[in-house]
DNA sequence: TAGTGGTCTAGACCACTCT
DNA sequence: GAGTGGTCTAGACCACTAC
């Protein structure tokens, strides 16, 4: 109705929103069929099923063969957290980005990793520890064990300019990953590291990631005291 | 291939990121145009448009009009947690829930929350404490402030039997939301409540929701020690 | 078995953007 | 100006499922 003459799956979105906000359809009832919609809006019906597939997908309505389209009662939102390397997370907010290598090794794999990830006792992986700091103070802590099994060209990288996280993402195109949130009190060498007093609050993030199955990376990203991961949704 | 005889939008999407993971189309490499894929991949260029179209929506192609589509270089990924009502998160874990009570109020807002919500000093809001047990223990404190000009019924529900968030989604079926989460420290409150010592770290997860530009609710939600929030992506 | 959503097609026009 | 993706159409067939 703005600029486009023609009704887009846009504009049929739109409509069906306002309706469910405004109770015109209230929760659980039971919406129009396709057609009836694509015959109101004058509209096909390729559009309106896009329209209401991305609302199905967005957990606003749900969608049964036979049965139809109904609004969901008590729906379960989808908050989305961009996950980006911490170098644009950190220059986003306009601050310096400094990266420090803290650690680097070849080990064998220890047994609660290896029991997490599926790999035998004796596996090598490469063990990183590193810093990344926002206009020259701590930001994150990153500790992390990369499988060499998935990814042998690591060993010949030193990570002493560049941070593990960009690294893999080169090497490692697309993956699968696995994420948890918790929080974690300080202890001695975070407490260093992060310049907080020990046992401090901390907001800490685990994620694995394999490709085709085949673990890639474990790490343990642990932020300053203070720091909000947000989102919009 | 496997029991349709046509190429389906999933077996593009399959395919392409299968290339994109044996390095066949590399990182920063320009895909195909849709055309070309129809052809090769014998369907029409919806299909193909499909497919990538949702890729794009991950992050993990990049695409232009004139240019075309690129493979990302650094995706950002998108980690979806899903948020549910508390009860369905203690329910899917095979506990019991239940909930109580704490405290109920009408109340002037505090400045602080009214300059966050952009409301004016002496709007009215009620607020509401409560707690959550999984099985019996302590799963999350609650602590809410609900706008009474946006949601005028509050002030007729009790909220003895059922907690607000329930109450809240049966009222106020769709909304934006902004949520942050954080690590804080137990005060004394969150110690009693959540059975925790004094400073214990917990994750807490901050939600402001609005209706078409007004604000709903805001609200806290502290949770037990140890608890993990988690998901793949 | 019949109704509803799920998907594909072949074609068309449009909108953006690079050159 | 021209190439590429973005979207819409009208029709078709399929797949699931409530009846």
């Amino acid at each position: 109705m703005t600029t486009s003459r023609k009704t887009s799956f846009q504009d049929v979105q739109d409509e069906v929103i306002r309706r469910i906000q405004d109770r015109i359809w209230p929760q659980g009832s039971l919406l129009p069929t396709e057609f009836e919609l694509a015959e109101e809006f004058g509209c096909a019906r390729a559009t309106v099923n896009r329209a209401l597939r991305e609302l199905a997908e967005k957990g606003i309505i749900d969608r049964k063969r036979k049965s139809g389209t109904r609004v969901v009662t008590a729906p379960v939102k989808q908050a989305v957290f961009e996950i980006a390397v911490v170098r644009h997370t950190i220059e986003e907010r306009n601050a310096d980005y400094r990266y420090a290598l803290v650690h680097r090794s070849v080990d064998p794999i220890p047994a609660w990793l290896g029991a997490r990830l599926d790999l035998p006792q004796g596996a090598q992986v490469v063990r990183v520890k590193c810093m990344h700091y926002a206009d020259n103070r701590p930001f994150q802590f990153e500790d992390r064990w990369i499988n060499i099994a998935t990814v042998p060209d690591v060993v010949g990288a030193d990570f002493s300019d560049r941070g593990p996280n960009e690294w893999l993402l080169e090497q490692v195109p697309f993956t699968d990953a696995e994420i948890a949130m918790t929080a974690v009190p300080a202890d001695a060498q975070l407490s260093e590291f992060l310049a907080a007093p020990e046992n401090t609050p901390l907001l800490q993030m685990e994620r694995t990631t394999w490709l085709k199955g085949a673990p890639v990376t474990f790490v343990r990203m642990t932020y300053h005291p203070g720091y909000r991961m947000q989102t919009r949704y």
